[in-house]
DNA sequence: CTAAAGCAAGTAACTAGTTAGTTGTCTTTT
DNA sequence: AAAAGACAACTAACTAGTTACTTGCTTTAG
């Protein structure tokens, strides 16, 4: 090992993601990278391929921090919904790169992802088994509503955002209380 | 042939809706289309402008057509939301259209969305005088949470798509029955 | 000395936007 | 009614700049 490679991986992958955030991946240029993470676009090539490839690992490790620093428990699904509100606000990134890639890359399944999402329905389906979750709705349709809950304030269109948006305590707190309406027991 | 620039700007239209919601303002190429709307490329200059501007155009004649579409009932915000929830279903390219734009277009207003906005923001506040809707959520607050929840089934990632969606008539009764729990007074 | 890290300088292909000119149609003049 | 003029619709070819990706060489650490 002759220079610290590492280091510039590091500052190539930080880069990346504040440009693919800003611009998704048609938008972004490598040359602005390159730039920004003061490493030789050759590099960029060396270690990530394609820009493609170069988003998805981008992707990958951001999502993957994301996942990791939001713990799921399927018995307290409100709770679940404000701690990923809480990272939504705290890694705005995060969504933004997310919904690139649903539109960037419609065909892409990360194994992690796909893993950490079959996890979340066993524990689901399991909570709802032992009679701790409402069993009014299948394991995918509580995590899609509880999902879109807990995005609900970062799907403004730029017109909505005009209005003053409550104070964040209150909008977590919109969040837990209306995924508490929805698994209520009828 | 006789020559028609209603005809000729309604194609480049057509062409351009399928193109943006495709690749989005960076990823589309005005040569394609050009190429699908059997028009020439100046012509799309001449007529819309810019690039950003043919979006813009895009956009606003798309969205104004989709809520024109869809009533708005302050006082019957579940049924509200299946309406919506109808539409996003019947016209995919609207959901994506309207991510693009919130992605790539931060700081555009267009006035009728406002409008729009300001008009269902009013009935709402309405309804809540008036004792018809609960009052535990502002305007925007509940706006905000409706919405979330109409479109909850076309925010999927790819990886979620996987696992098999529920049939149309469930989503839809999903989307109307979780709206329901949330405006129902405690 | 060597192997990997790093870089300046390309290149081929592409892209938004322009230009200068042609074709079809309607209006005016005789 | 027919020729002439006016004007809008339309087009092929082009420009100037950009972009993803590569090559061949230099530098550095062990």
């Amino acid at each position: 090992m002759a220079r610290d490679s590492e280091a510039t991986r590091a500052r190539i992958l930080d880069a990346a993601e504040a440009e693919f955030a800003a611009y998704g991946i048609a938008g972004s240029r490598v040359d602005r990278i390159a730039d920004a993470a003061q490493a030789n676009k050759a590099l960029i090539y060396k270690y990530f391929g394609t820009k493609d490839e170069l988003f998805d690992a981008v992707f990958a490790h951001r999502v993957l921090a994301f996942v990791d620093e939001v713990e799921f428990d399927a018995t307290d699904l409100p709770g679940y919904a404000g701690r990923s509100f809480d990272l939504y606000e705290r890694f705005p990134t995060t969504l933004r790169l997310t919904t690139w890639y649903q539109l960037e890359r419609p065909d892409g399944k990360l194994p992690a992802i796909v893993a950490s999402n079959d996890a979340k329905l066993a524990k689901i389906e399991e909570a709802q088994r032992a009679g701790r979750l409402t069993s009014a709705y299948s394991p995918l349709e509580l995590l899609t509503e509880v999902r879109a809950l807990a995005m609900s304030w970062h799907l403004h269109t730029p017109e909505l955002a005009l209005v003053r948006r409550p104070s964040r305590a209150r909008c977590r707190e919109i969040v837990v209380e209306s995924v508490r309406r929805l698994v209520a027991q009828a």
